[in-house]
DNA sequence: TTGCAGGGGTCAA
DNA sequence: TTGACCCCTGCA
């Protein structure tokens, strides 16, 4: 069966889709645009989006999925893992220098996930003052306590909690799940959005700066925050989330001194333009695989 | 073993 | 513009 230029076969528990290119699993996965996928002991990444537990693996241009069919390719898997788009034409075009060549010969296989708005609004709330290890564990801990249950290969899993969930609980609950001082972020956050004081549906059709400024009407949704939501939902591609790597990837490579952040957003967004979003996954995961700016 | 700094920012003063 | 902030890890 074909598919927008896929060659896909299903057998039933998995399929497999040919032709797959610019995409690695451990770039795409452990670039800090995600928190719940898991790579297993062979290899392979397990994670939960939205009702569905896979398995994944790559290999010879083939993903393979586990624990899905086809039905689900179309309406999930396309867009999630954003296969309509060209990453080699998106690569050249921001490769603008050597720092860019170097940063995306390392990350090559990276692709920006199109994940739940919600799910990337809670996350990155709990992703403020935070390390990723300590990230994953509290986004676990939340599902654990106020998602689904979903059973997979003998182990149990548990789908990100809804927008009603999580405004019905109260920070007391919500703090036994390690997220400090952001667990009342969260809440304030989920009630907004349920309540309808915040609408998060109408940010497609805003311009990134006026979605920029609904989010951060939500408690704990500052600039860096509301950049990584719009970024990683796949809500606006021309964003550059600036954290602290980041900053120090532009000063080192860019600026050669010391730049705020506020700078350095307006500087890349007119360097790289649109595709902005994509040069600051490539930097974003070059700077901290390799310490740049660490030390 | 204990103690302390600091982290993929945001908020309030 | 500057400190506090939950919790945890790393390192004296």
């Amino acid at each position: 069966m074909e598919y927008k230029g896929y060659i896909i076969n299903e057998d039933g528990k998995s399929i497999k889709v040919t032709n797959i290119k610019d995409f690695n699993p451990v770039h795409t996965f452990e670039c800090g645009q995600c928190f719940r996928w898991r790579r297993q002991k062979d290899g392979s990444y397990t994670g939960v989006v939205r009702e569905k537990v896979v398995n994944l693996r790559f290999y010879d241009g083939i993903l393979e999925i586990s624990n899905t069919n086809l039905d689900e390719f179309k309406d999930i898997w396309f867009d999630y893992f954003d296969l309509g788009r060209d990453y080699t034409d998106i690569k050249q075009k921001i490769m603008k220098d050597e720092v860019m060549e170097k940063a995306i010969a390392f990350g090559s296989g990276i692709r920006l996930l199109k994940q739940d708005l919600w799910e990337m609004i809670v996350s990155f709330i709990f992703s403020a003052n935070n390390r990723i290890p300590m990230i994953m564990k509290t986004i676990e801990a939340v599902c654990r306590k106020y998602g689904n249950k979903i059973e997979y290969d003998g182990n149990t899993y548990f789908t990100f909690p809804s927008i009603d969930a999580l405004s019905a609980t109260d920070v007391q609950e919500l703090e036994v799940c390690r997220g400090g001082f952001r667990c009342k972020y969260v809440v304030e956050t989920a009630r907004k959005i349920a309540s309808g004081e915040v609408d998060i549906k109408e940010l497609n059709n805003l311009s990134a700066d006026k979605a920029g400024e609904v989010l951060m009407k939500l408690p704990g949704v500052g600039p860096k925050v509301s950049d990584c939501i719009l970024l990683y939902s796949g809500t606006k591609y021309e964003v550059f989330p600036t954290d602290v790597w980041v900053k120090r990837v532009m000063q080192e490579l860019y600026f050669k001194r010391e730049a705020s952040i506020r700078e350095i957003r307006k500087f890349a967004q007119e360097y790289f333009g649109e595709l902005a979003g994509f040069a600051q996954q490539y930097l974003f995961y070059y700077a901290r695989e390799n310490g740049i700016g660490a030390g």
